[in-house]
DNA sequence: CGGTTCTTTGAGGACCATCAATACGCGTGG
DNA sequence: CCACGCGTATTGATGGTCCTCAAAGAACCG
């Protein structure tokens, strides 16, 4: 780890390019980090990323190019470990390898929960369980703030901005009320109906 | 690797229930099996594996429930490890440890590329990319055969068998013919167009 | 051959994106 | 402090994509 160093970077800064070559590890200190994907000319938030998070693993282990991008959207401290210098640690500390691989374990089963997601459920499904799982996540209190914009939220969900509008419209009728940032939940058993989480599915 | 043993199935037996305990590490040594998720009594195909696939890796590694079902499409021979052993393996052997993180890396790699794929693309255009991809895979004679069922494949590309067989059509219009199980393809270049194949979507 | 499943085709409608216009929030500079 | 500009958020109108329902034809299997 002699080679590793932690960074500050501001908000809205991009870190990695989708196609570069995979040259670092990196992990999220503090702050929030967004993996997105492109694809002529539009983009899709494919991952919101908090503290402890790592990214950017796979690229890492198989020394291939990134298959996503990533930028800040907080402030945020970023540990970045050389490429190398990890591959070469598997030789050595068969406990690290251990520690990544469940990491790449828990990182694989968020996609593919994803793929289930936008497979499965419509738009306002998808939105009426991302309310309800950040509700419960936040301790069921009745209200939460959205510590994202919407714009990226209807990114990550799988929709446009205008879609989300009229999806947060349509709860109305099961319950929540938004004003600016801020969630209010009244009836936390219609929504989770909507919702129909599963464990499978939502981790 | 003392209680792993080898088994045959006959095609679509059901190899595995979503939710079920972890039990094995699963490896297909031929034939073909299908992963697929459940959600509300639907169905739809997450992946399709081929001959030295793993599957299952994930829950394997985390002891948790598997978050995929699992059936054979035909006849196939499985290896099944108990889980338990990979997991005290890694106790002891490094290299294999550092081989199933990259097996996990590349199952990874493609469940992003398949979120990609469904966020970004339309059904025709994830038909035209299959097409594309199946007949470089082949060996771009100009023709190949389907090996999976028009249905299953639908389920696949995230759209309905209707919608599979009136995208067919439309792609009659960029030069492809498809007759039964065989797929013509005239003009190679026009379809890549419409695919616009990303070596960062489809590997 | 008869039944079952798959596939195709058509009609209709749900869902969602796009385009356009307006309103809101926020930071900057007058 | 207020006016202005810029990006975001909302709302409406419209159209495209895709699903659902229904029915008929084709392939498969006992």
């Amino acid at each position: 780890m002699r080679g590793a160093y932690v960074q500050n970077f501001p908000p809205h800064t991009e870190l990695i390019t989708e196609g570069d070559c995979a040259d670092f590890l990196h992990i999220v200190s503090s702050g929030t980090v967004e993996l997105f994907g492109t694809w002529q000319g539009r983009e899709s938030c494919m991952s919101l990323l908090g503290p402890n998070s790592t990214f950017m693993v796979a690229a890492t282990i198989k020394d291939r190019p990134y298959q996503m991008s990533a930028r800040t959207l907080k402030e945020s401290r970023i540990i970045l470990i050389p490429s190398a210098d990890v591959r070469e640690v598997f030789e050595h500390e068969p406990r690290f390898t251990v520690s990544i691989l469940d990491e790449l374990a828990t990182c694989y089963g968020e996609s593919v929960q994803n793929s289930k997601n936008i497979k499965f459920r419509t738009s306002i499904e998808r939105l009426a369980d991302f309310v309800f799982e950040q509700h419960v996540r936040e301790g069921c209190s009745g209200e939460f703030t959205l510590d994202i914009e919407k714009k990226k939220l209807a990114s990550y969900l799988g929709m446009t901005p205008e879609n989300l509008s009229r999806s947060f419209s349509a709860l109305r009728g099961h319950g929540v009320e938004i004003s600016g940032q801020v969630v209010t939940l009244s009836d936390h058993n219609d929504l989770e109906v909507l919702a129909r989480p599963d464990a499978l599915i939502d981790a």
